[in-house]
DNA sequence: TATGTTTTTGTATGCGCTTACATTTATTTA
DNA sequence: TAAATAAATGTAAGCGCATACAAAAACATA
């Protein structure tokens, strides 16, 4: 027992000089600080974690060595003593649209405050991909799941439950939704949108929607805007709605398309920004006034929307605050709270520049 | 000893039994797998790990029992185990930039091939909170990390060596930069536009910069545009150079600003495209004919530059690329190979239809 | 078949930390 | 001041896995 005890304090010393000397020796382990603050591993654990139960002398004197030896926690370690990885995951379907990367910019923010890291992946709007993520996320501890949408291949929750792991929709909002969700209700929201054309006078409608299979979000909105047009009595020509990715050019191409109708659309309905803003290029390159000839809505009001020539009207979303709430969330269930589960957010039509009364026949 | 033995039948028997009912047990361990495989843990672990050196009879055993048992390796424990997290941590200055957005995307996909995960944070264009995120990253034990730019505080690459942590910088590049780098070099990129605009026959300049302190991408690029202007013998009016944060509104703002100078330029030069797609859009709003009034140029590329009407003469930047060598980089330190430290991608001046020649006066 | 090799598998240790519990020390109460 | 209580600290047992090394099995050679 003495022995050991002078091993160790020989250990020590050789380990801090070398330290000193910035040479390349291991890092400093708890057990390095325990020894050269003359306490306990588990008071340095206790200075780390729960500082209020060592007295400030103490305290002190482990912070010291902390900062002596350098000494940085291991993760690994932690989180295996611990339970718990303090990482949260995310699944999203790409970064490359801009609402995404808002919204996860705030996530990332608010969990930033927590003290917790976000391990990111996309799914590229793939339910299996996202699956396989999904699993990923898991594998690697993650204590809790961020998900974009509402539906999900059954396993995923399966997994998450099991394994009591827990998660938050997002971009969504369904009051009868089963699961914990921070979004609105994309259904609700886009039947907003038709009925302040019809009010300004329109008849022929067109939509140029994302692809809505497998995407509970696209899917809603475009119901969303054809059962408000039906309800109003008005039906979308043949070749009026068009499917398409969520790019620039793909709604520049919608959009001319749509202009080639036997009875073209006096408005245009796009199920989101980027695609609002491709028909509003084509119309700019093509000379067909906005909202002259023809008016255009967008959904979702990226910084861009308010920006163009003419400003689109669009359905505003609060993708930040969404981020933060959906952080929150899950911040609130690891500390042991029991949060509002569904939470909906307000959505507001901006009403701006490229939606007018249709010119007089 | 024995009685420990029987212990762990017992217990053993109690958690498989509970697991075939999804009872809410605990998730199997290496250890259950082993015994329902009939093997001890380390060949359950060379079955994870190093399959080929288990028996095809023995391996497909044990793959069986970790079906059987829904069986998901802790990462916490093979970390500590092992060292190695599996775990990429990035640092960028924000999401809100498409440009970030996309590289990291490329980045996190090759990344997610090679088995590993991003651990993504952003540092707000702020050279401290990046330290601290380095900082945090560093403590969740990523096996390495990527950071965006060359000049960084010197102690985040103080700390990577010390831990010997494997670290990439992109979105920049220079011959002699003594840290790993993939990316272009900004300054060189920069000072092809003015050249391009001169031979137009522009003699009137201003530039629409961002924060030059503390990015050595922004700074890079403006001092590349005013050294190649001043290398023909132009000169920039006063208030002719504007620095401001990268967002559209900026961009509108100071092309409004600079179209009231004195002398007004016949050409504006941008230092990314978020900025140049807002003057461009001022211009539009304000009914200024670009590029018959003035010239406007970009950087980056962006999605939207080829579809704005005019289209935007910018520099071509591979950001897509980028991510992927930036991670395969990495990946192959990872693996313990040598790859090349300094690796630079082709840029291109892509000439559109928002430059031409000014105006005779 | 006996021996030497190689491949496969098992044993047992430790990675660095947290935490239940035991022990010591400080504080309060009578 | 002593006893009772509360607070601070130490002890030691894992957390679940990878891996060095030892042992066993399979294979090759003579």
């Amino acid at each position: 027992m003495r022995l050991h005890f002078y091993l160790c304090i020989i250990q020590h010393d050789v380990k801090a000089s070398a330290i000193n000397v910035n040479s390349p020796s291991k890092p400093a382990t708890q057990g390095d600080v325990a020894k050269a603050a003359g306490v306990s591993t588990a008071t340095v654990s206790r200075v780390i974690n729960q500082p209020k139960s060592v007295r400030t002398g103490v305290r002190l004197r482990v912070q010291e060595a902390i900062v002596e030896l350098q000494y940085v926690a291991d993760a690994a370690a932690r989180a295996l003593a611990s339970k718990r990885s303090r990482c949260i995951g995310a699944v999203i379907p790409t970064l490359a649209n801009a609402i995404f990367a808002d919204g996860i910019e705030a996530f990332e923010s608010e969990l930033n405050q927590a003290s917790l890291s976000l391990m990111l992946t996309t799914s590229s709007y793939d339910s299996q991909h996202e699956l396989t993520q999904v699993r990923t996320l898991i594998e690697r501890g993650v204590d809790a799941v961020m998900l974009v949408g509402l539906d999900h291949d059954p396993l995923i929750y399966a997994l998450l439950e099991q394994r009591k792991i827990p998660y938050v929709l997002t971009w969504a909002y369904s009051s009868d939704c089963p699961h914990p969700c921070v979004g609105f209700n994309n259904y609700e929201a886009a039947k907003l949108i038709p009925l302040h054309l019809t009010t300004l006078g329109h008849q022929q409608f067109a939509i140029i929607s994302g692809i809505s299979t497998g995407n509970d979000r696209a899917s809603d909105r475009l119901k969303g805007m054809e059962h408000a047009l039906f309800a109003q009595g008005i039906t979308l020509a043949q070749g009026a709605v068009i499917e398409c990715n969520y790019s620039i050019e793909a709604g520049r191409a919608a959009c001319r398309q749509l202009l080639t109708l036997s009875t073209p659309p006096t408005a245009i309905l796009c199920s989101n920004d980027v695609l609002a803003t491709g028909a509003l290029l084509e119309c700019q390159a093509s000379n067909i006034e906005v909202p002259g000839s023809v008016s255009i809505t967008g959904f979702d009001d990226l910084a861009i929307s308010a920006n163009l020539t003419p400003s689109l009207t669009t359905m505003h979303i609060p993708f930040k605050l969404m981020g933060q709430r959906a952080a929150q969330y899950l911040i609130d269930r690891l500390a042991g709270a029991t949060p509002q589960a569904q939470q909906q957010l307000e959505v507001e039509l901006r009403l701006r520049h490229s939606t007018a009364p249709p010119k007089p026949v």
